[in-house]
RNA sequence: UGGGGCGUCGUCAAAUGGUUAAGACACAGGGUUUUGGUCCCUGCAUUGGGGGUUCGAAUCCUCCCGCCCCAGCCA
């Protein structure tokens, strides 16, 4: 969805950059970047932030940077860039070919820093990491100077040069800004803008032993690249003072920070830690389990990129904070789908019928309609036969009031195929049924009765003969509560029935050749794709999202 | 209790002082239907609270209330 889809009204940062375009700010320029560090897994939540910077800078006819930010080597690892790149790949971005680092511009961050020494307003600290806690004062108590705050230009410079070459050990000193150790914002009482740090780094292996701190590297990284709005989420609108304060002492480009609220979305978390957790100690199956929100997780679970960008598209920009409905998702993800997505007949529980006035070895050839949605799917062939499964569900030997499948004595259309009647019910020595013995109307061939008699549903089912095995894994909401975190637990209120594992799904033969992933509907069931897990003899699906169930709300309402 | 930010339908979110406060999801009802799917129709808020300015306020002023963020040599 552009601009243009929503009328005439535009999210707030959409605006700032019209109006930046309108007045010519930057030469008419609109270049973005999503600066993630890769230290982790994206998430739904990272989707957003991309959608934002990569989709106005498209929007916009700008450009877009894909940015590490590895300044901190202690938690990045070279196998997160790559899970990266192909988490934003998928979703349908092209950064070409600005991909950058931060550990790139090391060299001239280090100078911007002499810089700073040399305009005054840098230092060399000496205090411990816990002393520089107490010096800093509390929210409510301004901090006290560093007796080490006021060292001369060239002592500094001295002291930095060493610390860069590896004269100190870990964590003795810091290079810190000079702004005020009783500004009413944390943020601007000295922070450190570099530390000492003897750890390999991904890239720039052991070279350093000096890493700059977020605030003065992002700024840095910003200009250099010539980014005109620097996107990012709301915990840093109290940073915007300092990441101006370097760009002004420096006098160098000047992108303008802009900050958006995060995304939270009901029913699972966002946290990379509490996820981290869920790995750790295996209730999931990892990043990729595909109840995770992770990218890795949602694609393998069968959601689309279209899906999940028309969901960032629809939840809006905003600074509030807010939990957007995970029924929005599950939404968006249906209507892509729907649209898209070729029918096939799949029993997830099956429950044996034998059509007794059908002959044994007989083989008609029905003709499916791929996709009603989309004429073009076109149609292929299935196989009819003597003996069939249908859903357990579909059948009812005592039919609820409102109920409107197969029971005793009734007629229901088999999709695609025949009218079939119940005629008698086999059941095993506890009583449960095992088999359905029903006879078949050969005049309804495709499913209309030549004297035009109705019926109330339509059914479907698989040949016996035909139908090939599969494992089926039924995926629901990961938590039980709309807010997990708001509980003295989170892991208590993980969803137990958040996976259900089906051995004896008998699914229509040509499903079997789809390739790992691709979306397809099984027709009243719902949505699935071929799990990485399967192999040549054992086919595994995952269910993306089950259909709207309006039965399931009949029952409920009776309640 | 210092500073910063934010409060509009159940949930997101428009509205930029001027007709009945958009839209979507959710929910409820109805229609169509060879998927109890899709699709179509209908219903669904006076804007955290109080004062004030104005012919007119969700928009401006003011007081209050509530929620979020900040005291890493993480990002």
């Amino acid at each position: 969805m552009t601009s243009a889809d929503k009328g005439n009204s535009v999210d707030f940062i959409r605006e700032i950059v019209e109006r930046d375009i309108r007045e010519g700010k930057n030469g008419g320029r609109v270049h973005t970047r999503f600066p993630p560090e890769p230290n982790g897994y994206l998430h739904i939540g990272h989707a957003k932030a991309i959608c934002i910077d990569f989709g106005i800078a498209e929007e916009y006819g700008g450009l877009y940077n894909l940015r590490f930010d590895d300044t901190n080597p202690v938690k990045e690892d070279i196998e997160y860039v790559e899970s990266i790149m192909r988490d934003i790949k998928w979703l349908g971005f092209d950064w070409k070919d600005r991909l950058f680092y931060a550990s790139d511009y090391f060299d001239i961050m280090y100078n911007y820093a002499e810089e700073l020494i040399e305009k005054g307003v840098a230092y060399v600290c000496d205090l411990s990491a816990e002393e520089i806690r107490e010096y800093r004062g509390t929210l409510t108590e301004p901090g006290r100077n560093s007796p080490w705050r006021n060292r001369s230009v060239e002592e500094n410079l001295d002291l930095f040069r060493r610390m860069k070459a590896g004269e100190f050990s870990d964590g003795a000193r810091t290079l810190r800004a000079k702004i005020d150790m009783a500004s009413p914002n944390m943020n601007m009482r000295d922070p450190a803008i570099y530390r000492i740090l003897r750890r390999n780094h991904h890239r720039t292996g052991d070279r350093w032993c000096i890493y700059p701190m977020y605030d003065y590297a992002h700024c840095l990284e910003d200009s250099i690249e010539e980014i005109t709005h620097s996107c990012c989420s709301i915990e840093f609108e109290d940073h915007r003072p300092l990441y101006d304060w370097f760009l002004n002492r420096l006098d160098i480009f000047h992108p303008q920070q802009i900050e958006f609220a995060r995304l939270n979305l009901t029913f699972t978390i966002m946290s990379k830690r509490k996820l981290a957790i869920l790995v750790e100690k295996g209730l999931v199956s990892g990043w990729d389990d595909p109840r995770m929100p992770t990218l890795s997780g949602l694609r393998r679970r069968g959601y689309t990129p279209e899906a999940i960008r028309n969901f960032t598209d629809r939840i809006g920009i905003a600074k509030r904070d807010s939990t957007v409905d995970m029924a929005l998702l599950e939404y968006c993800i249906r209507d892509d789908l729907n649209r898209r997505a070729p029918r096939f007949m799949a029993v997830l529980d099956p429950l044996k019928v034998t059509i007794e006035n059908y002959p044994s070895g007989k083989c008609e050839e029905l003709e499916f309609i791929n996709n009603p949605e989309d004429a073009s799917a076109g149609s292929r062939i299935v196989q009819f036969s003597r003996e069939l499964y249908i859903e357990r569900d579909d059948f009812q030997e005592e039919p609820h009031r409102k109920f409107r499948r197969l029971a005793p004595g009734r007629e229901i259309r088999l999709r695609y195929a025949f009218l079939i009647t119940c005629v008698d019910v086999v059941k095993d020595e506890d009583g449960n049924v095992t088999e359905l013995i029903c006879t078949y109307d050969s005049e309804t061939r495709g499913g209309n009765a030549p004297d035009g008699r109705k019926v109330k549903s339509t059914i479907h089912w698989v040949s016996a003969e035909y139908a090939v095995m599969a494992e089926v894994r039924l995926y629901d909401r990961l938590f039980t509560v709309e807010n997990p975190l708001a509980s003295d637990s989170f892991i208590e209120t993980i969803n137990d029935e958040s996976l259900k594992v089906l051995n004896r799904c008998r699914i229509e033969p040509s499903a079997a050749d789809l390739d790992i992933g691709e979306p397809v509907q099984f027709e009243r069931m719902g949505y699935f794709c071929k799990d990485p897990d399967s192999t040549e003899e054992k086919l595994i699906f995952n269910r993306t999202i089950s259909l709207r169930d309006t039965w399931k709300k009949i029952l409920k309402n009776q309640e």
